[in-house]
DNA sequence: TATCATTAACGAACAGTGTTCTTAAAGAAC
DNA sequence: GTTCTTTAAGAACACTGTTCGTTAATGATA
């Protein structure tokens, strides 16, 4: 048994000498300017902080909390700038969006220049999964985030997709993006059935119930080089779909 | 200031009364006899109490605490059936996709099949948002979900679509449901945004800057029963770029 | 029938979470 | 020099998932 004290121990004892030195005199306060200078807060450095914790330990890694302790300061100090975590991790969001970076317009097609921007938030979102995670529990907000639609909607009008249509498909597109790098993500990380369980499983399926599943297993697969392959894929068949469903 | 006790104090007198009574005599102890019959727990007996939470008050109310407390018992005694949260949310989802009908094989065209089997599980997922929730941070894994793959691949093959098409067209299909459904939900919960307020943002954007954004914002945002049209139109343009890439 | 081994059940505790309330310090304005 | 306002931060609240260790009841064995 560990001889150290407790969390409990520890929160008791400090709130003792806290109450201690509450009797109005001889109050033990450290003075701000005997210690190490810290950066002022303020919401940038706050969501500048939020998204290192975040590309270095994930979602799960960036709580009100842990960005608290990496300024040095408690949790409450954080409310100042932003009203709750919902709104920190969609700042944080469009904080990420700020690496994007957009094909020039007027290079190549507009085909071209749709699915490099497609490709490109693709890849910063494959390279921070904590991205993809976040852009699932929180509506994006920000100018990044529009400045991306906006960029999309103008090739997709480039292209002759009607107004209606080219309103749907951004979302249908941008959908299919998130949810391809978030699903990947998920994949990796080990949860209770890992991948390779889940491929056995299917493997496994029993060849009455579900002969396609089990002649297709081949196929429902893929990793490595063969990601990009089946992106690409899927970006092409939902454009066509959108353009052959102009309305 | 409150008079009442805090939750720590109640921990701590009971961890007194706990160890007070541990001193081998006089023993303190509610015979089990004595109290009302209890169904004694099991797996499916979670699955179900916990499947009713969830539809009642969404994932937030599904905790393995308030399952417990539903059934009367300690989160402890979870475990015994059910390894983490991870798992039970599984089961639930499995649970829940065994209130889908899937249409008769052999009725209507393969396309009506196809789309019947979707539609039904996107209205599933609508009517029970805690569903769409679970399955965006869990690995659908369970006979259900295996019944509904298998039915989608068999119609696609029915449609002259390619195995290896097929195999990355369910995906896509099922990506495109569950996200619809799970977007509907998350914009109707408010949060610190309500959707009223991005419909503002969008509305009010620059022209400058936004003039596609600006000039759609109409089409943007779709409701009620326009819901429906929109989704149907996903549906018939991701099948068409399916169709369209067949390799 | 009495003893033993097994196991389901479960309370307590641990280590975290977001958020709020209150108070203290610092700086600005008068 | 005294007030007012903003920023910072500690403590507390009400939660969370999970683990540990101890009971109480059950079924099997002697």
């Amino acid at each position: 048994m560990s001889n150290s004290l407790s969390n409990k121990d520890v929160e008791f004892l400090t709130a003792l000498y806290y109450k201690e030195n509450m009797n109005n005199t001889n109050r033990v306060i450290v003075s701000r300017r005997d210690r190490p200078a810290k950066d002022p807060l303020s919401r940038e450095l706050i969501v500048r902080t939020a998204y290192e914790l975040l590309k270095e330990q994930g979602l799960a890694g960036m709580s009100m909390r842990k960005v608290a302790k990496a300024l040095d300061t408690g949790p409450s100090s954080l409310y100042v700038y932003v009203n709750n975590l919902e709104e920190l991790n969609s700042y944080v969001l469009d904080s990420g969006l700020g690496e994007l970076v957009l094909p020039d317009s007027g290079e190549g097609s507009w085909k071209d220049r749709l699915f490099g921007a497609l490709n490109s938030y693709f890849l910063l979102l494959i390279e921070n999964p904590g991205l993809a995670e976040i852009s699932f529990s929180t509506i994006p907000r920000g100018d990044k985030y529009m400045e991306l639609i906006e960029y999309i909607l103008a090739a997709l009008h480039e292209g002759g997709v009607s107004p209606k249509s080219a309103a749907w498909g951004v979302d249908l597109l941008l959908l299919y993006v998130t949810s391809i790098a978030f699903e990947k993500h998920t994949w990796r990380k080990n949860g209770t059935m890992q991948p390779l369980d889940i491929k056995e499983t299917f493997k496994n399926a029993d060849p009455i119930r579900f002969p396609f599943i089990r002649s297709l297993n081949e196929q429902m697969f893929s990793e490595g080089t063969e990601l990009q392959e089946r992106f690409r894929w899927g970006l092409e068949a939902t454009l066509q779909g959108i353009q052959l469903n102009n309305k």
